[in-house]
RNA sequence: GUGGGAGUAGCUCAGCUGGUAGAGCGUCGGUCUGUGGCACCGAAUGUCGCGGGUUCAAGCCCCGUCUCCCACCCCA
């Protein structure tokens, strides 16, 4: 009996990352840190500075934000109780006086949940608590005093502390919510912002979609909505899927009207679809009631014989809208932008309005949009704010890697600059401080903690991709010149400290 | 949430109609204590995803469950 299986038994289950997150591990996070500083330099070249909102907010924030209705409120958010404590009732009317100064605090000092606070606020507590202390004085007036301690329990009961949080599914809600709490319709419009970062939805798996996923996006809030602004933002992304040489890259665009005119399509084509009801899918039935834009992105092959031929909101613009999407496809051409009307392009949300895009990329599978976008004028006004005009896009960051991987465009493993072979204890005082000079150079050094066979040293240096070998042993110490060998061809020379840097800087 | 496919060594996978677990790659060691990639030799690593059932006997058959993949729903 080995050790090694005595202690298997002890071994607790194994942990792994839970359903729908991952790790990112090396060398495939070189891949990720490439496209996030590309992002920057991008986006910082059309002027946009990074806000880092944070990643949980009141529930209530998202819920406003995309509107209660969608499954995405119910059940696809991760939301919880920032405090689940349970407040501990006093029943007896002793405790009563006791509880009831705890509750008195918890309010002052906001840990009751907005819920229950707006349920039940301190003046109605005082109030309440007023009587009974008066009852417990024996000084009461009140006709029934068991019946106001009764009211008094039960609203303790329904009393909860924490609030309602979760983890953003999103950034733009947190980022108008950061615009209205900061003021910002102060600074010289518009501001524009963009964000990078994990975001968590509680929804299956499946290829390029993650329970937390990432995220990279950018929003325009404020000033005008002039078509320029679309079209800039759309240009943005674009040189930013250029420069990372994204395969099979296409933009889609669609205007889906505003306030004034879209009402008036969908009930159009309600009326259009109602007659063709017994022609579509289950789903399809469904969303005639729940959301008939949405049947326009049907994929049910029968069905889209159909569709294609159902009144187009193209054609039912308000002359405003028509204009300004007739203007921010002037605008795109003026860039050099090349993309593709799709008018069943529709994104699943109220507050999008006029502009609307997607980028589909190659190797995807059947979820290959790897950026939606669109205009939403009254998102800050709905959240609380201003009337603040609104445009962004967000990228599905796993998506877009997954795609740069699927063309082939994965990095190789970092080597190092230096690997350094070192023997004998002599060498091991000048190993450590070449590799501290080099490293304040700037070049990547690995340095064995311990001494190694000479042949070994250099297998391991191979292996890691070194491309240089710096060879330290009795020889090099006492001459004060070091060797080093180019592992690619095997040549090498004698060179002084000083030399050795002057000559890696120019390798 | 629904449907289909899949889980065997670190990785890629083989394992016949049930008969006591295998290869390649990788890792580590040696041949080889001042010269790497190659070659040869050797070693370690598996509760065969997990739990239950059938059987003299289960990686294989049955049931349940978990996870992954693909698609649907939804899509911020």
């Amino acid at each position: 009996m080995s050790e090694g299986a005595a202690k298997k038994e002890e071994k607790p289950g194994k942990f792994q990352a839970i359903r729908g997150t991952r790790d990112l591990l090396p060398p495939e996070t070189a891949l990720w840190n490439r496209v996030e500083q590309t992002a920057r330099e991008i986006f910082g070249t059309f002027g946009y500075g990074e806000i880092r909102p944070p990643i949980f907010e009141p529930t209530e924030l998202f819920a406003r934000a995309v509107g209660g209705e969608t499954d995405i409120v119910s059940k696809e958010m991760y939301t919880f109780v920032d405090r689940s404590e349970k407040l501990e009732l006093h029943t007896s009317i002793g405790n009563l006086g006791v509880f009831l100064q705890k509750v008195r605090q918890l309010y002052k000092s906001g840990e009751i949940s907005q819920e229950s606070q707006d349920q039940m606020g301190l003046e109605l507590v005082e109030n309440q608590s007023k009587k009974v202390n008066d009852l417990l004085a024996g000084t009461s007036k009140s006709e029934d005093a068991s019946r106001d301690i009764y009211t008094l329990i039960m609203l303790f009961e329904a009393l909860r502390l924490g609030n309602d949080i979760s983890l953003r599914p999103e950034a733009t809600a947190s980022a108008c919510r950061a615009y209205i709490e900061h003021n910002m319709q102060q600074l010289p419009q518009p501001v524009k912002l963009y964000y990078m970062g994990p975001m968590f939805r509680r929804e299956r798996p499946q290829k390029g979609r993650y329970r937390q996923f990432y995220q990279i996006g950018a929003e325009v809030l404020g000033g005008t909505d002039a078509p320029a602004i679309d079209a800039e933002v759309i240009e943005m992304v674009m040189t930013f899927f250029e420069k990372l040489e994204l395969k099979g890259v296409q933009l889609s665009v669609n205007s889906i009207g505003c306030r004034e005119c879209r009402p008036k399509y969908v009930e159009l084509l309600r009326a259009e679809l109602l007659k063709v009801k017994d022609k579509l899918g289950p789903d399809s039935q469904r969303r005639i009631d729940t959301n008939p834009l949405r049947v326009l992105d049907s994929k049910v092959k029968e069905e889209q014989a159909i569709i294609e031929k159902l009144p187009r909101i193209g054609d039912h613009l308000c002359k405003q809208c028509a204009d300004h999407y007739a203007a921010v496809k002037r605008e795109l051409d003026l860039r050099g932008v090349k993309y593709r009307e799709n008018w069943r392009l529709v994104r699943g949300l109220d507050y999008y309005m006029r502009t609307t895009f997607e980028i589909t990329a190659q190797g995807l599978g059947s979820q290959d949009a790897v950026c939606g976008g669109g205009r939403y004028d009254g998102l800050v006004e709905l959240l609380g704010g201003p009337p603040t005009k609104g445009i962004g896009f967000a990228i599905g960051e796993d998506r877009l890697i997954l795609s740069l991987q699927e063309s082939g465009k994965a990095p190789v493993a970092q080597g190092r600059d230096v690997y350094i072979a070192w023997m004998g204890e002599n060498a091991r005082g000048t190993a450590v401080r070449a590799a501290k000079a080099l490293r304040s150079a700037g070049f990547s050094v690995e340095l064995p903690p311990v001494e190694q066979k000479f042949g070994k040293a250099l297998g391991q240096a191979d292996k890691l991709g070194a491309k240089y070998a710096l060879i330290l042993g009795d020889n090099e110490v006492t001459s004060g010149e070091w060797t080093l060998k180019t592992l690619a061809d095997g040549t090498q020379q004698k060179l002084t400290e000083p030399q050795l840097l002057d000559f890696l800087r120019k390798s």
